[in-house]
DNA sequence: ATGCCGCCATGACTATGGTCAAGAGTACGG
DNA sequence: CCGTACTCTTGACCATAGTCATGGCGGCAT
């Protein structure tokens, strides 16, 4: 793909286009651009931040390795959408690691580059603080479904969230496999495979990577009911 | 307490004290006080956000109710510390409702003059930034603990944060009661309980509302080891 | 085609944590 | 000094999810 795909998949990611346009040429022009291969690191937990990246192609996880070993998956970021924002601006170390998860494109802009253009417009300062507001507002919806529902129904909103109607049938695409996808839930895969077993009761069906759901409204349902509903209805 | 030494701790919080020096006392005279009583709300999940909120005395934390009534918590925020500074800004709704959960004084900035000087000062849009990074930072933390950890290990966190000592042992005051403590930590308070008693094996013995650690060091172990170790040592 | 390998599903077993119920200890107010 | 209310602890029981081991299925290369 060339550069000036690229810049036009940039140019339409979420914390590109909330800028003033005469911005954004300099930004794009002084940015880099680079291909990363399934698996590859982009950067890693405790390393100093000084760049802002965006996802232009592909898949990117972020995560951390605990001290015992264990991975947890914080977040996944698809094309259009950036991150690194906060930690790039105040120029310290980043609390995650970063890997591509499928063969990826990534731009990197230089924190000292954004820093300067902040301190001739503050529009750039509320539009890099809304899109870090996103990432809390997603961070707090993760900890609501760790804390508060069983496997099977964050799984249940996972689905909901990659099929965007409001009821009916739908078939969706599971994006990556289903190792990530059970990390990024806060499970192991094996209890991911039991929890798309009990969806077969709210009508979901796995073939593949394909999932298909008789009725998002039922499958809503299950997503929000007390768990011990469920288990009467087997 | 007097509205002067309210002033004098909201010029040590650190979202303030980044602050340059000739806008803070604008910003002190323009923002509101009030006291809240114990269960007091604040403000609520879904309303308009046109604050920003300094903790000046007590504790407040901030939780969501899922649709199946279950609460989570966000987080707890002592003196000193402020939230909501990246939804005010943006001028959204809040993801979180916020509650005191002592008696406890909150100042409030209207986010309209925070924005008017964020245009005439950038320095003002890094503050926050840096502010919203600490709250971003500490939530990933709290995900990876959920995700990685057992509740036992949670725990053991949780009382090293109290504990400001490197080695040898220690002794911590428990900032709020155990109900609180538990939700902080995704747990029930029968759990936390049982959390407390395993963490006898690692030196630790709880009375009242004290914690008694016999070696930093050692729970520091007992936290980061995998959990399989600890069935073998009883 | 054959065989290998990665991904996924399933089963058995175990630990962890939620739920319900009962009881101990403490604090507060009469 | 007592009673009441509250917080916390404990026990029993069970659902949920992690671990380990096995086996199926599909893709891919020889």
């Amino acid at each position: 793909m060339a550069h000036e795909q690229h810049k036009a998949i940039a140019r339409n990611s979420l914390l590109i286009r909330s800028l003033p346009d005469h911005h954004i040429e300099t930004l794009l022009s002084r940015a880099s651009f680079r291909h990363y291969d399934r698996g590859e690191t982009i950067f890693l937990q405790d390393e100093e931040a000084n760049e802002i990246h965006v996802v232009l192609d592909g898949w990117v996880k972020l995560f951390r390795i605990a001290p015992n070993g264990s991975e947890a998956v914080v977040s996944v970021f698809a094309r259009g959408e950036s991150f690194g924002e906060a930690v790039a601006l105040k120029g310290t170390c980043y609390p995650v690691s970063a890997e591509a998860v499928s063969p990826a494109e990534v731009m990197h802009i230089p924190s000292s580059l954004l820093v300067s253009l902040m301190k001739e417009d503050p529009q750039i300062g509320i539009s890099i603080l809304a899109s870090t507001f996103t990432h809390l507002h997603s961070l707090v919806e993760q900890l609501e479904q760790l804390k508060a529902q069983t496997g099977a129904q964050r799984v249940a909103e996972f689905l909901l969230k990659l099929c965007h109607r409001d009821a009916g049938a739908c078939e969706v695409v599971l994006p990556y496999d289903k190792v990530l996808i059970a990390g990024r839930l806060g499970m192991k895969p094996e209890s991911l495979s039991r929890a798309f077993g009990r969806l077969k009761s709210a009508g979901v069906r796995i073939q593949r990577n394909h999932a298909v759901i008789d009725d998002v409204q039922v499958l809503r349902d299950y997503a929000e009911v007390d768990p011990a509903e469920s288990w009467s209805k087997g």
